[in-house]
DNA sequence: CGCGCGCTTGAGCCCATTCAATCACTGTGG
DNA sequence: CCACAGTGATTGAATGGGCTCAAGCGCGCG
């Protein structure tokens, strides 16, 4: 486990963080998607960081080898964000799979195996509780079990979304659903505005979400810009200017060949 | 809930279907990917088919909109080929999520709703359980509880795999991966070789669910063929013939440009 | 048989990729 | 303070591969 740095305590700033978890706690779960579970953690094992329980800081571009780990645990997304990274033989790259604060990784699965590294695509903190602990506090809090399944769900339900994604849309299209995407899944920040999304990551961890190239990503928001459909103040912060039109081409408004 | 024919009984053969279930009961509860959860529904209600679940035949091709189902239910799939077909506003096509045998799809989403209608690809049977028995089961049976994790969990990789399949991958490379899903996903048939892979469903659907056009699947298998890798006796039946080389092209053994 | 349907094969054309250059920004050291 | 390298985003030009359109083929069915 040499690529994890252990934290003594917590050096990330909890203060700080804490205002962008919807649980508000300053010792957050990670799971504070919807419901927090840390009133339920907390009372089962009778601390907020139970033996079994540990906190890392990922630099941007960190991994995390499944394999390394110890009993299959399950990790939550603390701050930042992480992606499945995956590599093709050949080299070529790709994120198969995105997960923000309040999301989890499961990797206690009996028949089948994660492919690729858990990687910070930013400045990210996660949550490490292996299998034992993780499977107690399930049976110990039904509220815990119930917001498992559905944050499960959630996922994959998001991740069948983008399939859909992927399989038909140019990538025009892509760009803009993944907008919405991040709009939908991140906590927007209280200093920004309504319709501001923060691309929390480069162009390349972008293109190869999308299964794009990085100059085709570029391309597209440019022209997104020209159309009057979005602004970019900067490379990392896009301002919505025509929903409508934005959601009209996410679904398909901007096919390969105009219909003759 | 017109698009439903419901079923005096069962009168898919059951004793037929029985071979192609792990368990092999006569009274299949669709969960029987690894771990038989028949007994479990049985002894938590007394009864093969409680009030709440139903079992319905499904033509090629009908559909089931998820809306019109009352109690968001968990619908398991008993034969057959199931999938979630989505469309886009101009009318592409794309299959994002596939059910086989043992699997399942959980409705109960609180936050988050399907997109695309859960269609049957093949002749194929499902069984509808109401959430509340669903539930009921849950609480009732903790090996119901593993299995269903589990089973959630494998899913979830299956999916994050089909994304690196889609992002990144050539038509060949898709294709050739989709065969070895199909050799993980599906039991093989006790009449068949080894190395042979059945194809459940058309060309259309395989598209669809690559991503593709079904003319660029066809080529693909064309090519394979006539390279040594593949045989195709029949449009819907393919023997691996080099498993080495079809394993080695499914991991990007086949890039659009060769290394100059 | 004729018809329909689905799979296969062929030809031409967009358009995303590829390769390459430029620009914007950051931090470092002279 | 500027020069410099290094990184990442953007823009440009050319290529090739998958899509589109279309025809041919094989098979089951009325």
């Amino acid at each position: 486990m040499q690529s994890l740095t252990g934290l003594e305590g917590c050096d990330f700033n909890e203060t700080e963080r804490a205002a962008e978890n919807t649980c508000g706690l300053v010792h957050s779960c990670g799971f504070h998607a919807r419901n927090c579970i840390c009133s339920e953690l907390r009372a089962a094992f009778n601390a907020d960081l139970p033996k079994g329980v540990n906190r890392f800081a990922l630099a941007s571009g960190q991994e995390i080898e499944p394999e390394t780990l110890p009993n299959s645990p399950v990790i939550g997304v603390l701050t930042g964000s992480v992606g499945i990274v995956a590599h093709l033989s050949d080299g070529r790259r790709t994120i198969t799979g995105l997960f923000f604060p309040g999301d989890y990784i499961n990797l206690a699965s009996l028949n089948r195996q994660l492919n690729g590294a858990i990687t910070a695509l930013a400045p990210s903190a996660v949550q490490v509780m292996e299998q034992p602990v993780f499977e107690n506090l399930l049976r110990l809090s039904s509220l815990t079990r119930d917001h498992f399944m559905d944050q499960m769900n959630s996922l994959l339900f998001q991740l069948l979304d983008h399939s859909n994604d992927l399989a038909k849309k140019t990538p025009i299209e892509r760009i803009a659903a993944f907008l919405f995407e991040l709009k939908n899944r991140t906590l927007p920040r209280k200093s920004t505005q309504f319709n501001t999304v923060a691309i929390p990551f480069g162009r390349r961890d972008i293109a190869d979400y999308l299964g794009l190239q990085p100059e085709t990503v570029s391309r597209g928001f440019t022209t997104l810009t020209t159309e009057g459909v979005i602004n970019l103040p900067e490379a990392d912060l896009v301002t919505i200017q025509d929903v409508h039109r934005l959601r009209q081409i996410a679904n398909g408004g901007r096919p390969r060949k105009r219909g003759v």
